[in-house]
DNA sequence: AATGAATGAGTTTTCATTCAT
DNA sequence: GATGAATGAAAACTCATTCAT
């Protein structure tokens, strides 16, 4: 068992941990106890590594969204016109990896977080102002003035389905996600027409 | 002159109280001392009164549904056709009472508790379905074979906006949300004529 | 068992369990939990009423200087000429009360938390300006221009009395301290005049 | 290559890091980590050469009694008669060396320490005895019966001064304390002549 | 010779909850 | 009807100490 270079692996584990846990929770009235066992170490090298929970909790946030960040760009990386751009947005937005019940839960509690933390804010000030601006640069070239009202429906649209991924008895499953947006964006290019 | 038929009064301020504590906090970790003190009682009565802060909770859920579900009738009493109907709801959920910043607050803080008590989850499924059918009741005459997917996508988006009215920086103020909403429902329609 | 009026009877009895246990302990390293159990009641409680460990250590810091601040009332109202009022200074230090050895130890650990926290600082400044503006009240119609010096040394040693009640290994008694305070005195008084 | 002859280096600069952060802290309150991040050695070397804290403290309050023993024979040797001897004395006490304000920190810290360490209480009462036997020494010269009361007050004072070094919010100078040391031995002489 | 990794044991503090009055 | 008094249980965080390398 090696004894160095643990910090990168025992640091991504407890991050793994955390959004592990805040699924299972459904909220983030979590332990660091309860991080730190399942990752296998000790609170107290939970502390050691990251200050406090509340860095612990951010740490996690911040992996959240850059999970979400490479998504879109490899979606992104895909698409040669802007209705493919705007429609690589919504696609990574219900990506397995972003859609599934434990990330979209911590998702959701990193959100309430961000009214209490300001860096949290700032963290998610930063994926909305990113989400609004990728949808934007698409929808541009395909409408002329609504082009903003749109972005802001379609965002407010995808942020609405995590909730119920998240809330729901019955959630909806990505697919079904992806119709809902997918309309929306087809009867607004068509009415521009 | 020991005062009688203090209870509903002390318990409709104690509502009161938590929900406007839940709001400044931002999240649910708020104390029954600091609902309390707000109240104007002791920590001891409002457990006497609601058994446990977790009933204390779910009376302030109940309470906000109440209030949404009779800015609901009020609007639909005032509508006549199937339009004006799925007007209405949509109308209601951004309605001063409703949409208000502490309001909305404590709405998602309280969808975050349904993930752990199931009270508080058959309350949260009992809006969404009645939010459903409601709209759905209007859209059947107005889309034929899309109306579910309007009705879900509006929905949706109504609980995307409610999000970002507690979360977001610059949060849209009712009229924008009602506009969003409103171009969605239009373009449904004119794309389904 | 009467169950109201209880807070001062708790907050004595606080105080006097910290003075006893770092008495005891010879040391600031006491922990809440040994001080609330000598007092007969749970570490809540002690927080609950002085809302931190630093306070009930102000709190006890407080109450020694109260009673010094007594005795050397007590002493000086039968005092009548200024070497009385002398005389009165140092037997009030010597007092039993006082210069019971875990007051003493108390004492000298107040003067270490004094280097960290700026209100225990004030206090024990307040004492200093005390001593020396009583010392030097009597002094000056006994001595012209050595006044100041006498009362500095003499508090001076005051305090290394103390200390070395506190620490050596074969104390000195009161009444060994008053000697040897008594002989500065009467040595600088004679050659003065 | 594997350096040699360290450790009486490492030795060293931990306890002279250790002298410096009880200094700073203004009490023992200081953690092995501190210790060692100042020496530039981690927390783990620190126990490899110690093996715990208390040794840690412990050599550093043997340091600061060699250092003091030193300054007194520096002194005694320039001295040849009685009340130089004495003067002697008192003037090592107050050498910049061991009257700067880091070195009486600590050492009344480890006063502190020395109530509740045999080890720290042992070495503490060699100085007090060495202190009095080098002051008697001269003053039984010049003093038939009184040598002893002068002698622990001299003393008394002496570590007066030293607490108020430490603490008082206007500490006296090395100059003003051997002003007053100067004062009560003169003083004494007279009266006995 | 030196250290990064790791933790057990402990400490302060908070809080929902109970109860006697 | 109402509350001051009281606490058990738990949580975040700290730190001396150990050990494998």
């Amino acid at each position: 068992m090696p004894k160095i270079g643990m910090e990168p692996l025992r640091r991504s584990s407890l991050v793994a941990a955390t959004i592990a846990e805040v699924g299972r929770a459904g909220s983030l009235d979590v332990t660091v106890g309860q991080i730190a066992k399942r990752a296998g170490v000790s609170t107290a090298l939970a502390h050691h590594y990251f200050g406090s929970k509340e860095q612990i909790f951010l740490s996690a946030m911040r992996h959240i969204l850059r999970l979400y960040a490479e998504e879109v760009a490899r979606e992104l990386a895909q698409a040669s016109t802007p209705l493919q751009r705007v429609e690589a947005i919504i696609r990574a937005s219900f990506a397995p990896a972003n859609f599934e019940p434990a990330t979209v839960t911590a998702w959701l509690n990193f959100y309430v977080q961000a009214r209490n933390n300001p860096e949290a804010a700032r963290l998610l000030s930063i994926y909305q102002r990113r989400l609004r601006s990728n949808l934007l640069a698409g929808l541009r070239a395909l409408l002329a003035s609504d082009a903003t009202t749109v972005a802001d429906g379609l965002a407010a649209m995808i942020d609405g389905l995590y909730i119920r991924q998240a809330l729901a008895a019955h959630p909806p499953s990505a697919e079904h996600a992806l119709n809902l947006t997918q309309s929306y964006l087809t009867a607004s290019l068509k009415v521009a027409a």
